[in-house]
DNA sequence: ATACACCCTGTAGCAACTACAGGGTCAAGC
DNA sequence: GCTTGACCCTGTAGTTGCTACAGGGTGTAT
């Protein structure tokens, strides 16, 4: 009679949503656990490091894909952790490039913004950036 | 006889696929337009000008609905343009937050990939970074 | 006994497209 | 006139990462 958690407390246990902890196991993220008698998921440690895990990764943005590939190096203790520094760094090089898109975005926005006397939608500055020249 | 554009022209003269024009339809920001004989889609300067409008709006990244919302806007001329900046500053803020976000990501991710001297995986730091505490 | 919180499965929905499958149309070339 | 090929049509399903039911069953407290 180990303890064992339900999916409500594990879920409870790591930020997660029930419904996300169910979708994880379909996914094939987190193993299935065994069942009470009364069919209820039972989860032990080992669910919980592994979700903690799973969550820490989706906060720092990494994909499920990648998750999964993370998960997967992690097990096998004794190999290099090149594979895995290459993951952090592909993500990374990722996370770079949206904030220099969004920094770009960040500056017409502002321009288109500042420019706006609001007076009429006729001269308003913003549609204007918005509409096409007409050729 | 005026001239019209075929989906495909409209598509390449907007930078859009083929499959987006016709979803886009679908969802209602780019009205029907009429048929040939053959049942093609016959697109006027109308049209042209706002799928251009729905791309650049996109490219700054503004939702569908908030795209939605600009081209209803953009249609009443005299109205004061408010509501059109009320729009554009409540996107401004959304990037500004995602900037932050992505940046606070960024030191995370960083420090985890300049403390991994890529040794075995039992002794990644980028592993040990994402494993839960053991309590 | 019955209320209530919790669990189960399975399916459908969100954004914003993208990618077929299985057809029809049209202009050019032989 | 017939075929080839590029284009067009509709409709549906896939993508990512969940979230939200619907329609049930379980467990516990009163």
């Amino acid at each position: 009679m180990t303890t064992h958690l339900t999916i409500g407390e594990l879920a409870r246990g790591t930020g997660t949503k029930v419904e996300t902890v169910r979708f994880y196991e379909k996914s094939g993220l987190l193993p299935a656990p065994g069942r009470t008698a009364g069919n209820y998921r039972a989860y032990g440690p080992s669910h919980l490091s592994r979700l903690s895990f799973i969550r820490r990764s989706r906060d720092l943005g990494f994909s499920l894909d990648q998750v999964r590939e993370l998960l997967d190096l992690a097990d096998e203790r004794d190999r290099s952790c090149e594979a895995i520094d290459a993951i952090a760094k592909a993500h990374l090089a990722e996370v770079e490039r949206k904030i220099a898109d969004l920094t770009a975005l960040r500056q017409e926005l502002d321009r288109m913004i500042t420019q706006c006397g609001c007076g009429t939608v006729a001269d308003c500055r913003i549609i204007d950036a918005l509409s096409p020249r007409v050729a």
